[in-house]
DNA sequence: AATCCGTCTATTTTT
DNA sequence: TAGACGGATT
């Protein structure tokens, strides 16, 4: 037993074995976050204050589910199968099919991701006859998604204005439609499962009595429907435990609430708030760095990383003359590294937006490094993988019209838009999907329609009882897929990708334990309980599990992601890339409630993502949107400590060569040659300059000439701002 | 049925 | 600048 808590520290193991209470673990970067969460579930069994079907734990991503299973099982000698662990929507996908009558959903129910959901909201417009530019599809799909969010349904929303009504019609059209296409979008897994339990007592009583203690990860990121959810299960009984870190919170944009946290301690009235404060990732250096600048934030619980381990290295800040300069600098400085001995995976080059990668894909590349870009499309979202599975959808759910109109005509069989409107119109006409209204198309259109139908009609008979990989094997021969991608040009990664479905379907029968028991239900739902039915378990999990980004994890490449996608990794090295105002923080966050606020926590989770060692750097000339811009350092680095930093490159005096300016004209004191450019100002565009009130900023545009001539100048976090030349006293930096 | 062309847009992302 | 998308063309 002891040796379960021997690894911990005073406060880990505090939170390990607390007694049934709710409790709320601050557990700052590096801290251990995921070994208390998982020692105290292991602990809990092991102690018979818990069995592993008495407890719940949730998380946001597949992958952390995973790696609390893992973890768990290494720890104890259980099966962790059956136990539920999983995300939100995992949890509650669980709960609709093991009572799917109660919820109102057929057992088959289809669950659409983002872009399945649009497609469905593209196809509603269009049969409502909607102007798509007065309500644009994704406006309206983001008005649905929030509204449920907030646990709305069309009925409640308040309406204000003409549009909010026609949206809020647009929503209710929407729900309709889903509802008779059995298909559930993500928000409505979490409304449907919080709806299910608010209304039917005895159920949320079972779920009650049954889960004495839930725990919850990266609670700073759980959105108010969610807090909600985790209420109703919890009761007046249960024992929330509740880990986060109000500083790494990073995605309000999303509808995450920081507030929860403080609300749950007010609610439950939590007496258990336990700091976890001793990291053990980063040298001391990069964690002054992290609370000095997480410091500027008003808005926090409060917190302070320390470490046993010594200062280490000093940050390393590189100022660069454009961004083609920052990339070859970067790119640099990792060969160096990598001579060093430093291995590539643990080489993490971050930037606040994607579109910042190509420069510096393009010097790595040219340097001779290996690289693998993070995020992009995923397996389960590509092209051919939603083709199949629309095949495979309709072999499940027929009337699911989203998936026949993907594959009604694709591969080309001659099912044109005059067959496909015909369809469409008899369908509306009888009220009925589309598929059953194939059978009153008349003429042409009729014949060709009929024959997909009989096409799906006969895989379903021929692939009747197979395997689950050869049921999609099936599909890709009959559907014409394979056929189709092989003929294409450059159609041999789809074809390969069509291949790793079977694969995918093989490992998942192999991971659920098909034939050996039905997936983990209740007691007392036997009678609701679906048939075992490996496709119908597979579409879902195609869903809720969008699958590995194309790179191969394996690979020991240098990672490049956003600091978005940083979170909960951490590196030996670490390049924080484009440090500039603008850019991170990013202009937009400024015109968001408390954006800077998240935008500097945003630069905590990129700080504390290093282990050793910390590259900052920032660029005066970036081309953006094929435009040239010209940007002051991040506030970010005047938030640092100066003493733990380390200037590669004079401070405030930048080295500019020649070359760097050929597309820009060059600030005065550079040029060989007088420029002949039309505005004679004594300034140039590009030039860092002093104001008396406004402090540094950097010209980036100018007009007129003589005394009318004014210049706009980027003060950071003054703004910017256009001064008359005459009257500003503006002085070279 | 495929290809071309103009238009639009351009933080961050998981499920 | 570049990519995605939709409509129109061939």
């Amino acid at each position: 037993m002891s040796s379960l808590l021997d690894p911990l520290n005073p406060e880990q193991l505090q939170a390990v074995t607390l007694p049934n209470q709710h409790a709320l673990i601050l557990a700052g970067a590096g801290s251990g976050k995921t070994r208390v969460l998982t020692t105290r579930i292991a602990w809990l069994i092991q102690t018979g204050n818990a069995t592993p079907a008495g407890l719940l734990a949730v998380t946001f991503t597949n992958k952390a589910a995973r790696e609390m299973l893992t973890r768990i099982a290494a720890m104890l000698p259980i099966s962790t199968r059956g136990m539920w662990i999983g995300t939100f929507h995992g949890l509650c996908n669980r709960m609709l099919r093991a009572h799917h009558r109660d919820a109102g959903l057929p057992p088959l129910f289809q669950i659409l991701d983002t872009q399945d959901q649009l497609g469905a909201v593209k196809r509603l417009l269009k049969s409502l006859d909607v102007d798509e530019d007065r309500y644009p599809p994704k406006q309206v799909q983001w008005f649905i998604n929030d509204r449920k969010e907030e646990g709305l349904r069309a009925k409640d929303v308040v309406v204000h204005d003409e549009a909010g009504r026609r949206y809020t019609e647009l929503f209710a059209a929407y729900d309709e439609q889903c509802q008779k296409e059995g298909a559930v979008d993500f928000p409505e897994l979490l409304l449907r499962c919080f709806e299910l339990l608010q209304r039917n007592e005895p159920l949320r009583a079972h779920y009650q009595a049954r889960f004495r203690h839930i725990l919850v990860d990266e609670f700073q990121d759980t959105n108010r429907l969610q807090y909600r959810w985790l209420k109703l299960l919890a009761g007046k009984e249960n024992a929330i435990f509740a880990v986060g870190d109000d500083d790494q919170s990073i995605y309000a944009f999303r509808g995450a609430n920081v507030g929860n946290m403080a609300d749950l301690e007010r609610e439950y009235r939590v007496q258990n708030v336990i700091r976890l404060e001793q990291n053990y990732r980063s040298h001391g250096n990069i964690l002054d760095a992290a609370n000095a600048l997480i410091a500027h934030n008003r808005k926090r619980l409060g917190k302070n990383l320390w470490t046993a381990a010594g200062e280490g290295e000093p940050l390393r800040v590189y100022e660069a003359a454009s961004d083609g300069y920052e990339a070859r600098f970067l790119a640099e400085e990792v060969q160096s590294l990598l001579r060093e001995g430093c291995a590539r995976r643990d080489v993490a080059i971050l930037y606040r937006s994607n579109a910042q990668s190509r420069v510096i894909e393009h010097a790595l590349f040219t340097q001779g490094i290996p690289y693998r870009v993070y995020g992009g499309l995923r397996f389960f979202e590509r092209q051919e993988i939603k083709h199949a599975l629309a095949y495979l959808r309709l072999l499940a759910n027929p009337d699911d019209d989203g998936a026949l109109l993907r594959v009604v005509n694709f591969p080309a069989r001659g099912i044109g838009a005059r067959s496909v409107e015909a369809l469409q119109d008899a369908a509306a006409a009888g009220g009925t999907s589309l598929w059953q209204a194939v059978p009153r198309v008349a003429g042409k259109a009729g014949a060709a329609v009929g024959a997909f139908v009989k096409l799906i009609d006969t895989l379903r008979a021929s692939t009747q009882g197979l395997p689950l990989p050869e049921v999609v094997a099936h599909a890709l021969q009959a559907s014409g897929l394979r056929a189709h991608y092989k003929a294409e040009r450059d159609g041999a990664d789809r074809v390969e990708n069509l291949e790793e479905l079977v694969n995918a379907a093989a490992a998942f029968v192999q991971d659920e334990g098909y034939g050996a028991q039905a997936p983990a239900a209740d007691a007392g739902d036997a009678a609701q309980l679906p048939v075992p039915d490996p496709l119908g378990q597979f579409l879902a999990h195609a869903a809720l599990e969008s699958g590995e980004n194309q790179a191969a994890e394996g690979t020991d490449a240098v990672q490049l992601m956003t600091v978005h996608s940083a979170k909960g990794l951490e590196f030996h090295t670490v390049f924080i890339t484009g440090l500039e105002e603008g850019l991170f923080p990013h202009e937009q966050s400024a015109t968001e409630q408390d954006g800077l606020e998240e935008e500097r926590r945003l630069m905590y989770v990129a700080i504390t993502r290093a282990r050793t060692r910390l590259y900052l750097s920032f660029a005066q000339t970036r081309l953006l949107h094929g435009q040239t811009r010209y940007n002051v350092a991040s506030r970010f680095l005047d938030e640092i400590p100066a003493g733990v930093m380390k200037w590669l490159t004079p401070r405030d005096r930048p080295v500019v060569p020649d070359s760097a300016w050929q597309a820009a004209p060059a600030p005065a004191r550079y040029r060989k040659e007088p420029g002949g450019g039309a505005p004679h100002l004594p300034f140039r565009i590009g030039q860092s300059v002093v104001h008396a009130k406004f402090g540094q900023g950097v010209i980036v545009n100018a007009e007129g000439s003589g005394t009318d001539a004014r210049v706009q100048i980027n003060f950071g976090p003054q703004g910017m701002k256009w001064l008359q030349l005459e009257y500003a006293k503006l002085q070279a930096a």
